[in-house]
Parts: structure tokens; sequence; C-alpha cells
DNA sequence: ACTCAGATTAGCT
DNA sequence: GCTAATCTGAGTA
């Protein structure tokens, strides 16, 4: 289970189409487990919003939250299981001027940022670092041009306009650093404070001294 | 049928 | 730090 989850570290997301080719370096994600996990979305069952979970490895279960945002989480573990990993952050590697598109798409979606100062938000998110536009499971989507249409889409499909990548090279060096998954506190103990969100550092460069 | 809370984010005190 | 924004779906508060 979290075993699945660091795997997908390192790991790169692809966003074909849509105005250009997106990739990142996948540096932050949560495990969820399945129905016993008082924190997963897997506790609503196979028939609830959650259906996606419950499906086979590797597709994608996207789900909305807050009215207003999207996050993307990958299917693993064997179909029926209900496990899945959400992605939380990544390091934009191409495409970085489609992302920032993608986060001003959303932000001109809600009523709030189109209402008051759509040209401030663009200006906003133009100055944002490239390394902030995928940072946080949201902003990720959003980057992405995910939304909930990609919902059990296939994320190993080779030819997928939304698919994962082993990086060419090998795997980076990375440095994990294990957590409490973010924003579950109503999961109560044994289930918040679970160590199941691992972050990245970004990939080591080769050390001083080796 | 209705209510409430949510795997978040950004902006302001 | 605190709160508003904004809407879907789960549980009936």
């Amino acid at each position: 289970m979290d075993e699945a989850a660091r795997g997908l570290l390192g790991v790169l997301l692809v966003r074909e189409g849509d105005g250009g080719r997106r990739v990142g370096r996948i540096v932050e994600v949560e495990a969820y487990a399945g129905p016993e996990d008082r924190a997963s979305h897997a506790r609503f069952g196979p028939r609830s919003r959650a259906a996606a979970m419950f499906g086979p490895p590797g597709i994608a279960y996207v789900y909305g939250v807050y009215g207003m945002h999207t996050c993307l989480n990958v299917v693993v573990g064997p179909a029926g299981r209900g496990a899945a990993v959400l992605l939380r952050g990544i390091e934009p590697l191409e495409g970085v001027v489609r992302m920032r598109a993608g986060r001003l798409a959303r932000a001109v979606a809600s009523r709030r940022v189109a209402a008051a100062d759509p040209a401030a938000e663009a200006a906003r998110i133009a100055r944002l670092p490239a390394e902030r536009l995928a940072a946080g499971p949201a902003n990720l989507a959003a980057a992405f041009g995910v939304d909930r249409g990609d919902d059990g889409c296939d994320l190993l499909d080779p030819a997928g306009p939304l698919r994962l990548e082993a990086d060419g090279i090998g795997a980076p060096r990375l440095e994990i650093r294990a957590t409490a998954r973010i924003g579950v506190a109503y999961a109560g103990p044994g289930w918040a404070d679970r160590p199941w969100r691992f972050v990245a550092s970004r990939p080591l460069a080769p050390s001083p001294q080796a």
C-alpha cells in the first residue's frame, strides 16, 4: 500500500493534447487504503462517487471537493481492493506555459475571481515560479487540465491523453519524508495520524562527496 | 427532501 | 492563523 505510493514518487505524469504537451515529475503523494481506512473515500463503498477506486490498478480516480477543486488519484493494488494514491505535488518539466493556462482557466471559472479581477489573477499566475504551478492536489489537477471526465481513465495506456510514464533515465535519487496525511483529522486516531503522506525532496544533485 | 461537511486554496488580520 | 468561496453527495446533524 504505502509501497505503491512511494513507488509513484519520481514517476512522470504526462498530459497530451488540449493545446500542448505537459510533463512533470511526481514529488508528493498520499496513500489511501480500502474501506477500512476511515480517511479514504473507499469507505463509502464501490457504488459511491469513489467507485473508480475499486477498479483495476492504474486507472484514475478523480473527485471534486469544496465545490471548486478537483483531485487526481491513481488506483493501486488489485481490482476490488479500493486503494488509491492521491497525487499532491508535481515538479513541472515540460509545458509550463500550458500549466499556467490550466491554472488560469480554473481561476476564471470561479465566480469570485471572474467578478473581482481576472487580469490581476492572470498576472499573479504569470508570476508564480514553475515549481508552484502543480503544488497541492487541486493545483496539480488544474495545471494538468484534469477534470471529472478523466475519472476512470487508464493512466497506463501508452497512447492515453493522460498517463503515467516511468522516467527513461531510471529512478532519480530521492530523499523521501513520511508524514501524516493532510486534511483527514475526522478519520480519528489510528488513521488520521498514519504516516502515509510521502514527500520527495527535489531529485538530489550528485552529492559533492560522492 | 434537506442539511452538513469535505483528501483545498488564497487572501487578509 | 482564520475564513470565505462553492457544490456534490452522504447521512439524516
